[in-house]
DNA sequence: CAAGAATGTTGACAGCAGCAACATCTTAAT
DNA sequence: ATTAAGATGTTGCTGCTGTCAACATTCTTG
């Protein structure tokens, strides 16, 4: 009569209850005590209290954990760019803020970073929760060239392709940066954030120089 | 008296002669077999001829086996950059053509870029060798700032901290490209390396907008 | 309340990195 | 030329890993 299942003994009923949920927190867990490399099943699995065997219920895959911890980042980043967004006074500030928030997210969680674009995981399609949480943070950046455009801060031209570009600037920093390549960070990213986004600017006079 | 060692019977002496050049070249093999991530060492070894913990003989570590692959990895792609760079009929010009050459090295070699920033080298201090040729494929770049600079192509500035920039945009785009994100990259690739190009540009009138 | 579906456990397998002990070949000092 | 030392390769082992099949327990639903 102690404990409220039978299971008083052991202090935890047989069925976990909520393991799914629980084994990605232990996941982000461990990758933050031992890289994203080095990420195992096993360890999750005990971290979790539960055994080795026990994720396979819920996951097909090492790969299919990866992919939920894919889908768990992608939405993270995608939240803190937006509350960041919301702080800017203009569209183009606003986009500008958005690549900070984007290398500012890889800088805070670089391990997780890793993971939303790591090998295991280059075939995205056979992911389509993670690949639907990636492609809402791209949203973002597209709907903020829009309102650029709108505002007249960023050159005509179609939105989604500028914003490739943008979110490829905004990416390299934040590899480089997780890579351990990018030593001044502080000083490089905005700095490259704001040169790219001159070159974004409306055709007045500058870009329509070089290709003949 | 068949062979020219006693060795005869197995076809091969004991010693191999060359087996860390050889151990290279399979793992690059192996790499482009089975992707950086599932690179074995006892299967690398096994594709040299020789047995597993033979590599022990010469790298420390799988580790360092990596850090002899990036090396190797840098060491082309900056001989890749400067041979197309050589193209060039201009300094700003040569800018771009390096940026698509990194691009392209990237592109034909996924696998092994990955490994050049992988989490494994995070720390490249540990493998002077590899960081020795990562900078002197960075060394292009700032030389190419230098050159535009001259030529009154590219802003004012610091050109470490320009080329900085610069490696981080065809960087972002060799990432995305390599992590099966740019689906589009043949068009993708060269309008963003000359949107960020635009913004390099001398500061008549672009460019002095944006912080206050 | 019984049957079946979910969810957990145990024990096993093969593949992995790395190590110690041993074997073979090369080189250099005598 | 001989031989001791060092370099290089092999075998066999340990402890870890992902994954699976067989079994146990619990939840759910008729």
């Amino acid at each position: 009569m102690a404990g409220r299942k039978k299971r008083a003994a052991t202090g935890r009923p047989y069925h976990h209850g909520h393991l799914r949920e629980a084994l990605i927190e232990a996941a982000l867990a461990e990758i933050r005590r031992s890289g994203s490399t080095g990420l195992s099943l096993r360890a999750v699995a005990q971290r979790a209290g539960v055994s080795a065997a026990a994720p396979y219920r819920h996951f097909q895959d090492k790969e299919e954990l990866l992919a939920a911890l894919a889908e768990e980042g992608f939405t993270a980043l995608a939240s803190q760019m937006e509350e960041a967004g919301a702080r800017a006074a203009n569209a183009r500030e606003r986009l500008e803020i958005l690549g900070q928030a984007y290398v500012s997210f890889a800088r805070s969680h670089p391990e997780h970073f890793r993971i939303l674009f790591g090998p295991e995981l280059a075939d995205l399609e056979r992911h389509r929760a993670a690949q639907a949480a990636g492609e809402r943070a791209f949203a973002l950046l597209v709907d903020a060239v829009e309102r650029c455009q709108e505002e007249g801060s960023v050159r005509r031209g179609e939105p989604r392709s500028l914003a490739r570009a943008a979110w490829a600037m905004a990416h390299g920093l934040a590899s480089l940066a997780v890579a351990g390549r990018l030593p001044d960070a502080e000083e490089t990213v905005p700095r490259s954030l704001s040169l790219f986004a001159a070159g974004l600017g409306p055709l007045d006079r500058a870009g329509g120089r070089g290709e003949a």
